[in-house]
DNA sequence: TGTTAAATCGAGACAGTCTCAATATCTTTT
DNA sequence: AAAAGATATTGAGACTGTCTCGATTTAACA
């Protein structure tokens, strides 16, 4: 739960701050057990506020998932540059993407929404996912430079990647994903080098 | 468009094997231009057909792609079966996914439905499924056995991987789809050995 | 306490899913 | 060729959901 509030030009009334906080609430609780299609209407009544309301505050559902992902993918972000310093590139760039596929695996359907939003320049969304493809984007440049990632690999097919891993995860297990996370980061590797025989 | 109809205990009446055949084309069309979540209410009334007959012909959504899809499954998996005897195993198992991929792609929101109706087993579109999975396991194990696969890779992890890169290529292109197709599928291969500079 | 800007309300317009009793249509039989 | 019987179609209706906007309420501040 954010404490940033809703870039407040002013300070928000105490009611609209109250109903804010509490649609957001609301919203993770239903997208946590229904997934990103959870009714709205639905949110709205938990939160014991009109549809009306919850409108006025978030106009689409993508920006109640920038409210709600916003800050995680923010820090997503970081963790990247983070890993710069670390010593094997190709770790890295391994630990990473299971942090960003466990992120997308927040609820069900996000990766789809994440996929969409970073397509998509008007969504609420947008800003978010830039952000995590242009810190993996660093991480895949520097495995790259150090030789142990394909040249032909692209910032957009490691979002892609990772975002398709957490859809397979939604529909399958977590135990699933990390196999085929572990499977498409291997087949990251260069070509006709001799790949280590543990997978790390 | 299949001629098989709808498993017809005895002969149809010739209205409802028209309305059939009507609802399978716009179907079809709606599928192809909008998505599997096409609205049925919509294809009913492109078939000049009232949608209380959608329903009484298909009673749900997966019963329409399994009516749309289901020769094409089956005979994707007899795509395998004729592979088994292609002379490298390895080159076998892409060209199959390839085409699995391709068949994954043919509706927006299709590989979702695949993946959901593999693991439900009273849906329609159940078996068609099975078959596709049963037969990857032929060709992954004859790659498994020639030692040019990893041996913890399983048919669910075929199967997965396949609707996942098929799902990237319904947000993005074609193109990515390959692009991680050929990424994951490298990564296929057994640890601690030597990958042939070209991915063929 | 009165004023005012801000926020909330909730009915209403619309679209979609799915069901089922009434009705219509085809097929078969005589 | 008409009636009987089986089969199929119809479309209104009960839901659920999205999203908007004029009327109304409420908090903030002098």
């Amino acid at each position: 739960m954010s404490t940033a509030g809703p870039a407040p030009r002013r300070r928000m009334r105490a009611d609209a701050r109250r109903n804010y906080e509490r649609l957001l609430t609301e919203a993770g609780a239903a997208f946590a057990e229904r997934g990103t299609d959870a009714s709205l209407e639905d949110v709205a009544r938990r939160a014991g506020v009109a549809n009306g309301t919850l409108y006025a505050h978030f106009p689409t559902r993508q920006a109640l998932l920038e409210a709600l992902l916003g800050d995680r993918m923010r820090a997503l972000a970081g963790r990247a540059h983070e890993l710069m310093d670390h010593p094997s590139p190709h770790e890295a760039l391994l630990l990473w993407a299971r942090a960003a596929v466990a992120h997308a695996t927040a609820y069900r359907g996000l990766a789809t929404s994440l996929m969409r939003a970073v397509e998509d320049e008007t969504s609420e969304l947008h800003a978010a996912c830039r952000s995590v493809l242009d810190a993996g984007e660093h991480l895949l440049g520097r495995a790259q430079r150090a030789g142990v990632t394909r040249e032909d690999a692209t910032a957009a097919d490691l979002y892609a990647l990772v975002n398709s891993v957490a859809w397979a995860g939604e529909q399958t297990s977590a135990a699933q994903a990390e196999r085929l996370l572990s499977f498409a980061m291997e087949g990251l590797r260069p070509l006709g080098t001799v790949r280590p025989a543990r997978g790390r």
